[in-house]
DNA sequence: GCCGTTTTCGGCCCGACTGTTTTCAGTCG
């Protein structure tokens, strides 16, 4: 077992154990185990040989002969136990809104319901209303949440819902009665799936602004609407929370709904640590729950609460407590990478393989948005299905992409396309061009789209020949995921990371929003090895040129800055980059 | 189940909302 089988392992024995209505706190520290080895930044075998489990935070006597137990035999008694004797519908019960463990443990126990079905055919029946706790309404939420469950996902690409709460937060601006307003949630934090949009506005006249929202045009229904709170359902079925604060709440308010809830807990935790009590109403000079506004400690913007609590800002993409506060405590926040901060992408595709534009069309459109340099990497011809080139295609296709670069020189634009390909990496772990064609392309690419299933073994062997591989500068999409469609294959991404740290080949940050692969959250590791990031629009019409963005917002959350990311660099510095692992190699 | 210069026991972040109850448990974010 590798310490992300643990973890899961650890998780779902939390669950567990909630079903059982076991403390609450012990849960959670089965919750924060699970977090801290998936966080953990090298092999778990290397902390137990060296001793090392009793020093991580959060891991006591018990965790220890669990995960230890885990890691020799691959099993765990305490939780097969533990699975036996709970059936495994009640994890999938624990979905619908509404129910949590002490609710889905009552229906077990009283009516015998231990999967969605039978708990649907119960409220249709009428027997649930009965149950001490339960009524009518919860009866027919239930029906409702199962229903509103089968009908749309309550997860929901990023891409997908940032022009929704765009358009949305664009009518709050021109309401007259919002002075301030913006988005929250993972939303905020750029995470590449939310389950919701947060909105938050601050007003005088609270209700008016909700009456309104909950009247706007175009939505499917509203789920609740309160004086200061209102949740609709928006086309696609994408649930928005709209919260109304006064201005004062303001800062304290976007912080608490901006989270995350672990990067909250620690807040409130310092603000104890200083006498002090923070919720989302403010930051307040007192140890009980109040709302006096002469204990109020005065900040305006969420800078001021952050000084406030000894640390220096911390952007809102950052706030997952993954290390951002011993950063802002130690001094301020580098300044981290900006969408504008990138002069191009360097994995794209033109209608040589299954690209919707020229080279020619390409060059005019990136150079107009302000772009320095465009990479033209098709696929090569494994990759039948998208039309993939022939080593004499591309001979021709670099041809016609020097002239298009010579004219571009003529009429003294700048702006410069970059010959390259996305080379596949075959089954048995070669690339689809000879090391020849790949010398004369300014950029290589090397990405897998074959043989998905292969072990973690042979996995390992073909993408670390392509890393060795001097002529291959870029590692495309590391696990191949699609975002809520296809899980990752097998790789184990630290080794990997290793392996291009030490031949400088450099990693994408396919910014594809399905695919924002490689994670965010293996960035700092990379950084931390020197490995640099290149973040790609792995455009295919010129539409996603705008992906840019949505990778800049992934590389944020890591706390990348413009100089982890070789795209940001202007097209000289580039290019001497692109020779230099030849040139390492003893190739050019 | 973890943790400790107030503690080896008694804490563990905080408040709103909902629907069920007549003062609150459960759920949610």
């Amino acid at each position: 077992m590798n310490k992300d089988q643990v973890a899961e392992v650890l998780g779902k024995i939390a669950v567990l154990l909630e079903l059982k209505g076991e403390n609450p706190f012990k849960t959670r520290a089965y919750v924060n185990a699970a977090r801290l080895l998936e966080t953990l930044n090298e092999p778990l075998e290397k902390v137990i040989a060296e001793n090392r489990l009793p020093t991580l935070k959060g891991i006591g006597e018990a965790l220890q002969q669990k995960i230890t137990e885990l890691m020799a035999t691959g099993k765990l008694a305490y939780y097969e136990e533990l699975k036996a004797s709970t059936p495994p519908g009640l994890v999938a019960m624990l979905d619908i809104p509404g129910l949590g463990p002490k609710k889905v443990k009552m229906l077990h126990d009283e009516l015998s319901i231990s999967s969605v079905e039978q708990l649907e055919r119960a409220c249709q029946e009428g027997t649930v209303a009965d149950l001490k706790g339960f009524g009518e309404k919860t009866q027919a939420n239930i029906l409702a949440g199962i229903a509103r469950r089968r009908t749309y996902a309550s997860r929901h690409l990023l891409y997908d819902v940032l022009p929704l709460a765009e358009g949305l937060l664009d009518q709050l601006r021109q309401h007259p009665e919002v002075v301030r307003c913006g988005s929250a949630g993972s939303l905020r934090r750029s995470r590449e799936i939310v389950g919701d949009i947060d909105l938050l506005a601050s007003s005088r006249h609270p209700r008016e602004v909700i009456d309104d929202f909950t009247a706007l045009p175009g939505l499917l229904s509203v789920i609740a609407r309160g004086d200061t709170k209102a949740s609709v359902l928006l086309e696609g079925g994408v649930q928005c929370d709209l919260r109304v604060v006064s201005d004062a709440e303001f800062a304290s308010a976007l912080m608490y709904f901006t989270g995350s809830k672990e990067h909250n807990i620690v807040m409130r935790q310092r603000a104890i640590e200083r006498g002090l009590r923070l919720n989302e109403y403010g930051l307040f000079r007192s140890k009980e729950e109040t709302r006096d506004p002469s204990l109020r400690v005065p900040c305006a913007t969420e800078e001021e609460i952050f000084q406030a609590l000894g640390l220096h800002y911390v952007p809102p993409e950052m706030r997952e407590d993954l290390g951002e506060f011993e950063v802002a405590a130690a001094g301020p926040v580098p300044r981290l990478i900006e969408w504008t901060d990138l002069k191009g992408s360097l994995h794209n595709h033109s209608t040589w393989s299954d690209g919707r534009q020229t080279p020619a069309d390409i060059a005019r459109s990136m150079s107009e948005l302000g772009l320095a340099y465009w990479g033209v990497t098709d696929h090569s011809k494994a990759s039948f299905q998208a039309n993939g080139l022939t080593v004499a295609r591309l001979h021709e296709q670099i041809r016609e992409v020097r002239e298009i670069n010579d004219a571009l020189a003529r009429d003294g634009h700048e702006f410069r396309l970059l010959t390259g390909t996305e080379v596949d990496v075959l089954k048995d772990g070669s690339l689809d061009f000879p090391d020849e064609i790949l010398a004369e392309l300014d950029v290589v690419i090397a990405s897998v789209h074959q043989a998905f299933k292969a072990t973690e073994a042979e996995m390992m062997e073909r993408i670390l020949g392509v890393v060795r591989n001097p002529y291959v500068h870029i590692l495309g999409h590391l696990t191949g995921r699609l975002l809520l469609e296809r899980e990752a294959y097998l790789v184990d991404q630290r080794a990997i990371i290793d392996a291009c740290a030490e031949n400088g080949t450099w990693i994408e940050l396919n910014a594809s929003p399905s695919r924002l692969d490689m994670d965010w959250r293996l960035w700092p590791y990379a950084k931390s090895k020197g490995v640099k990031c290149v973040i790609n629009c792995d455009a295919h019409r010129f539409e996603h040129a705008g992906y840019l963005r949505l990778g800049a917002g992934m590389a944020r959350k890591a706390g990348l800055t413009r100089d982890d990311v070789v795209n940001t660099w202007p097209l000289e510095k580039l290019k001497q980059a692109l020779t230099q692992k030849r040139r390492r190699a003893g190739k050019l």
